[in-house]
RNA sequence: GGGCGCAUAGUGUAGUGGAUAUCACGCUGGCCUUCUAAGCCGGCAACCGGGGUUCGAAUCCCCGUGUGCCCGCCA
């Protein structure tokens, strides 16, 4: 809408001016309708009623009339309702946005993003819960990529502390015998075989196992908090156990995310802050803020009951009595450290660490750094409740991966007798990942929901495999066009009837650039996901009621516009990690 | 006890001040001799309750109800 904006705002400049209005501040009053039936772009009068002294009604019908004769006739512009209305004509569109090959976010300017995402401690493999994250954060870098920022996809690995500390004490000390019992005892199911001989699924029943064992016995206890010690300290003798110990799982874990098309372009290890010394420092500063204060044995907090933080504790501890940093030191460290390297910070994070990122903020501004911007996300819910790694509640992405393909393999089988078995599970495997992903995405992120199989496993309409479907039948008339002796002419514009469905389709892609853009400014990639299956619907009434190729002969202008749909429905699959096939 | 999120057809969801509240599942009626029916066209059905602000509220404010998360010298 970009396009029509350009043209429109000068226009409604000269117009405001003569009511003597500031355009500067009224400019924003020029939006794209809830409907877009309606129109392309219009103009609510009821805000100026009052500074005109007219009725909105009034006030639309002269814009609208003032307008008209300065625009001319590629757009049509009306007044309903105390509404200015702008349509572009789709003729007009095809010029433009077809023939003149309009260049998305061309005048945007660009900046240098940071998005840290997942973070996940490589403790086990990903449920289902965990993976939002991912499948959030890897949407916003590919958002932002298509967007034309720069980004940094990162991953903050927490290689120190007591999750891994409890992992890297169970391998150095338990054997399978020993642990199969302890998780017997508690009834956690055996290991599926199909992961065998994936380490996140087998050392993640180490960790299980330790965590029940430790429970009551102060042996392992001191045993571990040694070890945990050690690494806050840095010591490297100890961070390499540790390294070795999850090294196997992270690994895992970054190959389920790879059968979803996610990678980060950086590791970031916890220890790294420890080891240069800049926790330390951080701490060292922190003693001049106004919140500081210290603990009876010594360990140091900052005060926020002044900065709006409530309830039963509203101290901020970063430091322990015996000196040592906590993770939301070494927090604030990591961030001073990620500004060293862009623009902008994006941060995706669990709805449970809302309090600490605010605490995390404050401490920030008190060390004058700028915070980052945050997205939260609600948590995923079993119907029989929380998932969780450690009592072993959960839906692995693996098993989900597994079905899913499967799923889609039945279905392929049932609509295309005969393919081959290798171009068939490259279809599944596509439709899988992007099925799984778009069911997460399509969710506005703050809201929780109760994962069922059934909905994660929807090939349906309000699906990926239906964008894709889209695509595949664009890239099915390519194919067919390619094969036929096409001679491209020149497309007489004059003498064209379009239909609505063109014109919508058309107008549906002018809206490619806002919607893209409202995705990133808001961190929201459900925007995006509501606008690709918009794009789809239009393109398959598109399909339904413009015939392209008739008896091998081929409308031109048709198969432009198919053309250029297809590209832009390939780059919109790509922002949101949909595989766009060429069949399906 | 306190803080923070969330509440929209039977179900799941879009929509953060404006035009007849979006889309899908579901239920229901139609469309394959025409470029892939994972598709298309039609029908049914909803803003948690109560106040307030506004010319105008699903949207902003207050109260209530329900629900999730958090309030560790854990990560």
């Amino acid at each position: 809408m970009k396009i029509l904006k350009k043209i429109i705002e000068p226009t409604i400049e000269i117009i405001f001016k003569d009511y003597n209005l500031e355009f500067h501040d009224y400019k924003n009053l020029i939006q794209i309708p809830r409907d877009t039936d309606v129109c392309d772009l219009c103009i609510p009068c009821f805000s100026l009623s009052k500074i005109l002294k007219k009725s909105p009604i009034q006030i639309a019908e002269e814009i609208a009339s003032k307008a008209k004769k300065i625009i001319g006739e590629d757009i049509s512009i009306s007044s309903i309702n105390g509404y200015v209305n702008f349509y572009s004509d789709p003729k007009w569109l095809i010029k433009k946005i077809i023939l003149e090959k309009y260049e998305f976010f061309e005048d945007d300017p660009k900046s240098k993003i940071l998005i840290e995402h997942t973070s996940a401690n490589p403790n086990g493999p990903f449920h289902v819960g965990r993976a939002r994250n991912a499948i959030l954060g890897d949407a916003l870098v590919r958002l932002n990529r298509d967007y034309g920022n720069s980004v940094q996809a990162e991953y903050y690995v927490d290689d120190m502390g007591k999750q891994v500390g409890i992992l890297a004490w169970a391998i150095e000390n338990l054997t399978k015998e020993e642990i199969e019992k302890a998780l017997q005892r508690e009834g956690i199911e055996e290991l599926n075989p199909m992961w065998k001989n994936k380490e996140d699924h087998v050392r993640v029943r180490w960790y299980q196992a330790a965590n029940i064992l430790r429970k009551d016995n102060l042996k392992i206890e001191s045993e571990l908090n040694e070890m945990i010690n050690k690494s806050e300290e840095g010591d490297t003798e100890v961070l390499n156990q540790f390294y070795n110990a999850f090294q196997p799982i992270l690994d895992g874990m970054l190959e389920t995310l790879s059968k979803l098309g996610i990678k980060y372009d950086s590791f970031t290890n916890e220890s790294q802050f420890i080891i240069d010394g800049s926790v330390s420092k951080i701490m060292e500063e922190l003693k001049s803020s106004e919140l500081y204060g210290v603990a009876e044995n010594g360990a140091k907090y900052l005060e926020l009951e002044s900065k709006g933080v409530s309830g039963k504790s509203t101290k901020f501890f970063y430091q322990r009595g015996d000196g040592s940093s906590l993770y939301a030191t070494r927090d604030l460290a990591y961030h001073k450290w990620k500004w060293t390297k862009s623009d902008k910070l994006i941060n995706v994070l669990g709805e449970d660490h809302r309090l600490q990122s605010k605490q995390v903020s404050i401490a920030l501004n008190e060390l004058k750094i700028k915070s980052p911007e945050v997205i939260f996300y609600a948590f995923i819910k079993l119907p029989e409740g929380k998932m969780s790694t450690r009592k072993g509640n959960v839906v692995f992405m693996d098993d989900l991966i597994y079905e899913a393909e499967e799923l889609a393999l039945e279905i392929l089988s049932q609509r295309k007798m005969g393919i081959e078995k290798s171009q068939a599970m490259n279809i599944a495997k596509s439709v899988a990942s992007s099925a799984i992903r778009f069911n997460i995405l399509k969710v506005s992120p703050e809201k929780g929901f109760t994962f069922k199989w059934e909905d994660a496993l929807s090939f349906d309409a309000d699906s990926a495999p239906f964008i894709m479907y889209s695509h595949a039948r664009s890239c099915s008339i390519k194919k067919k066009v390619d094969n036929l002796e096409y001679i491209e002419n020149n497309i007489d514009l004059n003498n064209i009837e379009l239909n609505d469905s063109i014109s919508k389709l058309l107008r549906t892609i002018m809206r490619y650039e806002d919607s893209i853009e409202k995705s990133v400014k808001e961190n929201k990639p459900n925007h995006f996901c509501s606008y690709m299956l918009e794009l789809s619907a239009a393109y398959n009434a598109f399909y339904r009621d413009c015939t392209i190729i008739n008896e091998n002969e081929v409308n031109n202008l048709f198969f432009k516009v198919s053309e250029y749909s297809r590209k832009i429905i390939n780059r919109g699959c790509t922002a949101l990690g949909i595989i766009p096939l060429d069949s399906m």
